[in-house]
DNA sequence: CGACTGATTGACTATACTCAACTGCGGTGG
DNA sequence: CCACCGCAGTTGAGTATAGTCAATCAGTCG
């Protein structure tokens, strides 16, 4: 879990020859940070620990999430290559963090009081507006744009190309959009029957109607 | 809408004397700020408009929220008097901001780049945990709970009194916990019925049964 | 005191969930 | 290289929770 390998990657890069994010701007705070690699479904952080360390995610894709106490369990967000999470109000975690793939995390060390990056500033602020985003997501839309919105938002962060990776399971999915993933199911189903996507492996789609796509997703 | 009055506040101060929060901090950035009386239902920002200033709440209620097309509304976030709102990752409002009830706000110029506020960072991180943590709430809750979490989040945010005050309409309720007027209204009866709260008036509550709340919000 | 608006209650419906069976992909070993 | 196995994913049938539409009630403001 701690030694550096490929493991896990084959087939899901979402990223270049230099492991940079083709959609986000690299960020960088003063070097030097350490790199660790978390195999699949390792704990990067769980609820109650304490916090402090900030991670760049270099490869892979690491999903956010919080449980209920009977074990229902709400991804909050999801984050791919370029993309930084860990930041939190206080000093303690109130979420989980996972790996979902084999993925590599560069470890910022706590930023300095009265010294806040403006690149931090900002990446916090962005997933403030994802955040609040996703809430309209769940709150006021259908499973169908639920799935449409997901998908657009994947194709946008790796690009926007046809081929779109999906690095998470159904479960994982389903999580993220309080959706069973019966209901996932179904819904990549009918955009596959309605010529919307085509779904070549389970791990990846290809959007072959997007303005169809983008009307789902309203 | 500029000129200052008091009108439409009578019965719903959920300040003191001094027009400070009873929980959160009071914020203060360098002096001096500019007080705007907003009177009830009036735009505060809009999406899509310029973004710049920031806004706290001296005394009333704000509401943040995004429009689907057809009309459909998610509110992301109300603001209770103490709390920031209207930072945005970029230049532009990603969503509208109106006055609940009559609302006095304090207008602080934009952060300086390279300079941002300690206090200022920190009220974002805990916009970015309430809002993830509202993700659960609408992914994941029956709305049962969803409406004893929305009673204990007002609650506490009002110093964890028996009485709440509740500025906000119940189709605000609605739509910020993802449901209908009808599913909230006949929650808060089944409330009202079981004995855990009573409702002296319609923008108003008590906690009678503060457990059996807890137990239903999870 | 009356009218308007917001809230409540009721009857019925629809969307997504639950439970269950089946399919197929991917990995392993012969 | 192919066959088997196991698990993730799909599909189906029936159900439940919240939504829709509609009527009534209540609180507020002229």
């Amino acid at each position: 879990m701690l030694a550096y390998t490929n493991t896990g990657m084959s087939g899901h890069p979402i990223s270049d020859d230099n492991g940079r994010s083709l959609v986000q701007l690299p960020f960088s705070l003063t070097l030097p940070h350490q790199i660790t690699y978390f195999a699949p479904g390792s704990e990067i952080y769980a609820q109650g620990q304490k916090a402090g360390t900030i991670y760049e995610v270099e490869f892979g894709a690491v999903r956010v999430y919080r449980l209920l106490t009977d074990g229902r369990r709400q991804i909050s967000a999801f984050y791919l290559p370029g993309e930084i999470f860990g930041l939190e109000a206080d000093e303690t975690h109130h979420f989980f963090a996972e790996a979902i793939t084999g993925t590599n995390l560069r470890l910022l060390p706590r930023w300095k009081l009265g010294n806040i990056p403006q690149e931090l500033f900002s990446s916090t602020l962005r997933s403030l507006t994802r955040a609040q985003e996703h809430l309209l997501v769940l709150g006021r839309q259908t499973a169908i744009e639920r799935v449409a919105a997901f998908l657009i938002d994947m194709a946008d962060r790796q690009g926007g190309l046809e081929q779109v990776e999906i690095p998470m399971s159904r479960v994982d999915i389903g999580d993220y959009l309080g959706l069973t993933i019966e209901t996932v199911s179904r819904v990549f189903s009918k955009l596959k029957d309605k010529g919307i996507i085509t779904l070549p492996t389970l791990r990846s789609a290809q959007i072959k109607k997007w303005n169809a796509l983008r009307a789902l997703s309203e």
